[in-house]
DNA sequence: CACGGTGGAGTAATCGTTTTCTCAGAAGCT
DNA sequence: AGCTTCTGAGAAAACGATTACTCCACCGTG
């Protein structure tokens, strides 16, 4: 494997010639440089990674933590990071912590004794040693969550208001009884759906009962029991909000199997557009969230902050958008 | 940031001592392993990670390169990765070449210069400068498709047979004129989902038009031209088998538009099982393909060479499973 | 002409580990 | 006791880049 003195005495200058050479950071001589490229290209050079981190004490790579890799929202975030990242000559580097904080810790300690350049992530609800990061001065930007407790830069969606938008939607379409399949207590998320969608209920003066809500892991399988369960009751709901994409598809199942056909038995509104929505029938209605905007505004948060850790934590909050499909329209029913 | 010698230092032995004590690979007295523990904890010591693999010349990190971070058969391979790699104390970086190969190329320099301990991909067409890994030894493992021209090992699925055994299917159901809408030319999968769906119509005797065929790259929007094409023509097909999941999403939803009933009016089986297959209406038939077992058997391989990279190189095939639902049953027309 | 300034190249220090030596002392053996 | 063997710890040499310094030659100016 060529070193960069390999490099250096085929093209017969010192090593400083070469990394000079290289990396443009200084003139040399062109004939020098030109020497110096083709020395470089005949012996396949390619610096050692780890040998210029640790002398540059940094490395042009932002790590990125998300919860879910299989959620189609973080990986639209993901490619918003990229995109940014990639154009100014970072290398992302994701790592998937699947809603645990176990693993959340693990890739943050990974980041630190990288020595990344800067941390994007969504944070568990526990945020184990985030605080390590925050005090060694890691740039850090939290998307999707906010950093319980600590301040730093965040990009959120407002996704207590367009909980409440989406439940004022199935109010307006004539629903009653409408429930609510969110998240695990403490992913700020999945609380703020929850409120939001409690907003709705007390501005409409219309009365919220636990019996009315479940709370499960974001993923099919818990909000597919939590369905079952909600619809078994006495006076099930007839509407539901969803908190997500992955606990839609459990919700949609067990309506399903109960026979209940969305819309017109029950109106259903789920979190996150997915290319599926409108393949299913009905058509499901979503609240959009910019993942992929979310992405590149924290990635340029991140860059601002590598570039100047002294600025004051920023929160940019986006918008999401209601996208009526059918599985929230009644139909003509009296 | 504290450093080794921080840690010697304050624990009152030499650093050579502390590496010792940290990594456990010599035995050291108890009481000073104890200091030292007791030392590193108080400063809240992390190793510094270019240090460590500048002299050990070699990371602790397996680089994962896919071809789509949004196609959830790519993100199952990367959890059955992430899930064998971490059990073994090894890191995973992910990275998203996109279908691009001059991304592909950009994570295989950042491979080789962080001096990754080994690189699973699944290849471009192209696979440009691979052999930059391969020449320097680095090991390597390809899923889904066999490295171009290269040996190495491979797990692939047995892609080629699981797309005849569907036409059969399609057969078996009465449809007559059946098409395929597969990937880029190039891309094996692609293409030997073609040769088994011609396998198939070549078997039964039946005549193949490359009026029924179409390609288009691995993506909804591509897919929807394509079927919409196909649909348009005077004697369009009655069953179609796609390639992916994200080209079902086209094909259905062109379908839909041209108010064609999956099932009824044109049989449909497409790869990959995704969450959404049953939901949609009529639910979507499907070759699954063990894409989590593809990850961990990847990894096992990856690992195996790692420890020994004298082994011949090795090519595992799995078998993928036709999941009947609706979307190929032709019904009680005559 | 002398002198300061400048540009370009080389020398060597440096980053923070791991690991090879080296060595002292303990232990085992005859 | 005298010898070898062994154990455990410290000193110091890597690892391969970047970069602070140094030095030389050359240029322009007073």
């Amino acid at each position: 494997m060529a070193t960069i003195s390999d490099v250096a005495s085929l093209a017969g200058v010192s090593t400083a010639t070469v990394s000079r050479a290289l990396n443009g950071k200084s003139t040399v001589d062109p004939e020098l440089a030109a020497r110096v490229l083709a020395a470089a290209r005949e012996l396949g050079y390619q610096p050692n990674g780890p040998a210029r981190n640790l002398r540059r004490q940094e490395a042009a790579v932002i790590a990125l933590i998300i919860s879910d890799v299989e959620n189609p929202f973080f990986t639209a975030i993901a490619r918003g990071v990229e995109d940014v990242a990639h154009a100014v000559g970072y290398s992302v580097v994701l790592c998937n912590a699947d809603e645990n904080a176990d693993k959340e810790r693990r890739y943050v300690d990974v980041a630190i004794q990288e020595r990344v350049a800067g941390v994007i992530m969504s944070p568990t609800p526990t945020a184990t040693n985030v605080d390590l990061l925050i005090n060694r001065g890691t740039p850090l930007v939290a998307v999707d969550r906010p950093l319980p407790e600590r301040p730093s830069d965040t990009v959120l969606v407002d996704t207590r208001l367009a909980a409440r938008e989406a439940t004022e939607h199935l109010m307006t379409q004539g629903y009653q009884r409408i429930g609510c399949v969110t998240g695990p207590s403490g992913v700020r998320t999945a609380d703020d759906r929850l409120a939001g969608y409690r907003d709705a209920l007390r501005a409409a003066r219309m009365k919220s009962s636990p019996r009315l809500v479940r709370r499960t892991e974001f993923k099919a399988a818990g909000a597919n029991r939590a369905a079952q369960d909600l619809l078994a009751q006495p006076e099930p709901p007839d509407a539901l909000l969803v908190a997500n994409s992955a606990m839609a598809i459990g919700v949609l199942a067990a309506l399903n199997e109960a026979s209940r056909r969305p819309g017109r038995d029950v109106g259903v509104v789920a979190f996150d557009d997915v290319p599926w929505a409108e393949l299913v029938d009905p058509p499901l209605t979503v609240v959009a969230q910019p993942a992929y905007e979310i992405g590149t505004v924290a990635a340029q948060l991140l860059l601002a902050r590598i570039a100047d850790n002294t600025r004051a934590a920023t929160t940019t909050t986006l918008g999401a958008r209601l996208i009526e499909r059918e599985s929230s329209h009644r139909g003509d029913l009296p």
